[in-house]
DNA sequence: AGATTATAACGTAATATTACAATAAAGATA
DNA sequence: TATCTTTATTGTAATATTACGTTATAATCT
């Protein structure tokens, strides 16, 4: 049907998955690599970045907004974009915890 | 469109991406869970665990396999399921180094 | 004021994803 | 052989995603 039913997971799956779901496209990589060397970057330097059409860009950034990993600042006509780097700390803790957990699962059984 | 333009980001950010894409579904992670927990399960007990149906199961396992984190041993009837904890752990690496570079350059800035 | 710049929002086409019923295939069992 | 079990495949409906043209909004510049 196209919708995943996140009802029958629980949260720690759901929250695993949107994580990873955000991060699941090169375009926002590649936006998010960039706004790191580039903090407080705005939207038209993303845009030459990527090679994507602005309103493209402007919905990735959307998406990445969704975890709430973008921080702004508005000046004037500008929208400047940062990470937040204790938020994205605490999501490659979880992400990685994930994997560690996974490994040591696997690592019991032989 | 729907479709992602890789041709325009390199192989770094496409692979980080696919990985990160291949996770980002509760159900996946949901049975990565499991197999890990139960090595060498089958569909049957996956699709008991999921609360999905079958094809739904097999499915997302030709995700997983995409990325060739399943192994496989048929016997009989049944096709039993494992995780290549191997590249596992190299996907654990990578995806925590995208992290930690991103982190770096922030923190670079500030 | 009128033009320009930056970004978000809207609308939409093309494609992808999720989910499952139905079916197929292949081995096991009665 | 007929039936049952297990899993993959096919087909399909519903929804989501990706991408971008167009438009709206808001600020800046001439």
């Amino acid at each position: 049907m196209g919708i995943t039913k996140n009802h029958i997971f629980d949260d720690y799956q759901n929250e695993t998955a949107l994580i990873t779901k955000v991060l699941g496209h090169p375009a926002r990589i590649s936006i998010l690599q960039y706004i790191s060397k580039n903090e407080y970057c705005n939207c038209n330097e993303l845009v030459k970045a990527t090679g994507l059409a602005q309103p493209t860009v402007s919905q990735h950034l959307s998406e990445i907004k969704r975890i709430n990993l973008l921080k702004q600042k508005h000046q004037g006509k500008n929208t400047f974009y940062a990470i937040d780097v204790d938020l994205w700390n605490q999501y490659r803790r979880k992400i990685n915890d994930f994997f560690v957990k996974v490994q040591v699962n696997c690592q019991s059984k032989s």
